[in-house]
DNA sequence: TATTTTCTTTGACTAAAGTCAAAGAAATAT
DNA sequence: ATATTTCTTTGACTTTAGTCAAAGAAAATA
């Protein structure tokens, strides 16, 4: 990993203290209004869809016994409704009333005023050149953030995460799929295998299996995105990093195997280094089968 | 001015969500450290140079009362020595002292470790990309944050700008300049005249003068950015500005001289449909005449 | 099935952040 | 020179935000 060069750190820092002390003061203030930072954002959190004391917990960083509280305080003014989640009765879920949507719409309408306050004062190629600088940022800001680790292939997240794997790809293959087809845990960790998660502020939002296939050669399956995180590179990050796991337990090459419907898949596969070669295994879902030579450990 | 596309506001205020709950938070946790967070915001904010209570005030957005006792509090904890200013004493000023600098230089430190370590999870193409697109999106931003408002010729910050100007340029010109030669707030005013000065966060970053000199003719002068604000497209706004206000005043044609020196200035001049004519003053540092035509009132 | 872990609530606090008004000293404006 | 405005301090409060530990109920794991 290169250094990092003092003008790059020196424009991030630049640009946050612009921004968290002009337009993130300014957008809390408005939020606000006239109710408690806390509620407010709290309110907004919970949005139309409702979400559970757990989820809001993580996304905002309460503690629990604060968080207990505020959802108590917001349901006492009538602006929040909290019932036991239908399949966890530990957890419970927090929706808005018919009175905290009110709320939170105007939360939103004066959110967008102060955003539109700010870019009517540029003209429309000055928007569009502000509007596509902070895309580009937030997604370099998001994959940055993004860390891809190793864990037990038996753990809650792979297993969560190869469900909703499974879940994602029976719906585009025409086919559907059994996922009787996915690997074992116990394929995926040890000496011969590897279970590497992408984690986006704590949680999991991509996932991939390394495998042994044969003496000296691993299978790369279950590359996956979760919807929200794709178009980042996150696909080809998580498939450098299962090469890495590869390499680092002396395998001479990886192969993998992907779907007709795939097709942007097949060709991230190409642009990295993969070659396309005849069919290796019985997969019922594969057309098209690749492998990639390995450079030998250094160490 | 263009009504705001939904677009436009959506990408910003995702992108002011994504940043001020992600980055900005983390931002705050690593400067407060074991410190309230008021107080590292204080104590960065008096930085290495020093600061007067009333700016703090300003930028911080504090109570005066409550700022009193935190810079007491500050004393008191040896990090901070305060001090009447030298010209105006209603006014304090506040400086760290050698303990506060080093627990500043301290806050630095891990605040670009933050940076730092954010970066790091990007290749060195990925940074570049990065670093252009917040450059871009701060320059926006603070382009849009300020307004060009007409005030009174004789006010406080009109005569702060010409002063400030007659400063700059007397700096600029290799034979000085005498503030004799600036206009009157009398011409600056009323039917006339007008004063426009560019304003960010209640600053005033910028200014302009139109005053009459012959029936149907208005002349512009003293366009004048701060070199904080420069590079943004300022001077341009200011200079639209006041050729609105002589179109208001019923003016056929607006005329402008400029200094040999000034070379960028010149280029902006022709840029917004300036075209050069022969001297029509006795101004002692002006080596190039212009003249715009201007189109009728419409109202 | 027994043990752990997860999730939420409650009690008992503390610290931080912020508000408002009154008052005095200096500078500016008229 | 008088009136007004600006800047800061002080007193007297209120709210918000947050912490920590204990405990009970469900689910997950061994």
């Amino acid at each position: 990993m290169e250094p990092v060069s003092a003008n790059h750190v020196k424009a991030l820092r630049r640009f946050n203290r612009y921004f968290t002390r002009r337009i993130g003061v300014l957008d809390d203030h408005y939020l606000g209004q006239d109710r408690p930072l806390g509620e407010a954002r709290l309110l907004f959190e919970i949005g139309p869809d409702g979400a559970s004391l757990r989820e809001l917990r993580g996304r905002l960083g309460l503690d629990a016994g604060y968080l207990s509280r505020m959802i108590r305080a917001l349901e006492a003014q009538g602006l929040v409704r909290v019932s036991v989640h239908p399949t966890d009765s530990r957890l419970r879920m927090a929706e808005l009333t018919s009175a905290g949507l009110v709320e939170v719409k105007e939360q939103n309408r004066r959110a967008n005023g102060l955003a539109e306050g700010l870019l009517s004062g540029l003209d429309t190629r000055q928007r569009d050149e502000l509007t596509t600088a902070v895309a580009v940022a937030e997604r370099l800001l998001r994959l940055a953030a993004i860390t891809v680790e190793l864990v037990d292939g038996a753990s809650r997240d792979a297993r969560d995460c190869l469900a909703a794997y499974a879940a994602d790809i029976d719906e585009r293959f025409p086919e559907g799929f059994d996922p009787a087809a996915l690997v074992q845990p116990h394929e995926a960790s040890g000496d011969s295998g590897a279970f590497l998660i992408a984690y986006e502020e704590g949680r999991p939002v991509g996932c991939g299996v390394l495998r042994r296939i044969e003496p000296g050669v691993g299978e790369i399956r279950h590359v996956w995105v979760h919807p929200a995180a794709r178009r980042l590179g996150l696909a080809r990050r998580i498939l450098l990093g299962l090469e890495r796991q590869a390499v680092e337990r002396g395998y001479e090459a990886v192969r993998l195997d992907t779907h007709a419907a795939l097709t942007e898949a097949q060709a991230m596969y190409r642009a990295c280094g993969y070659t396309e070669i005849p069919r290796y295994d019985e997969n019922v879902y594969a057309a098209h089968w690749f492998e990639k030579r390995l450079p030998h450990t250094s160490d």
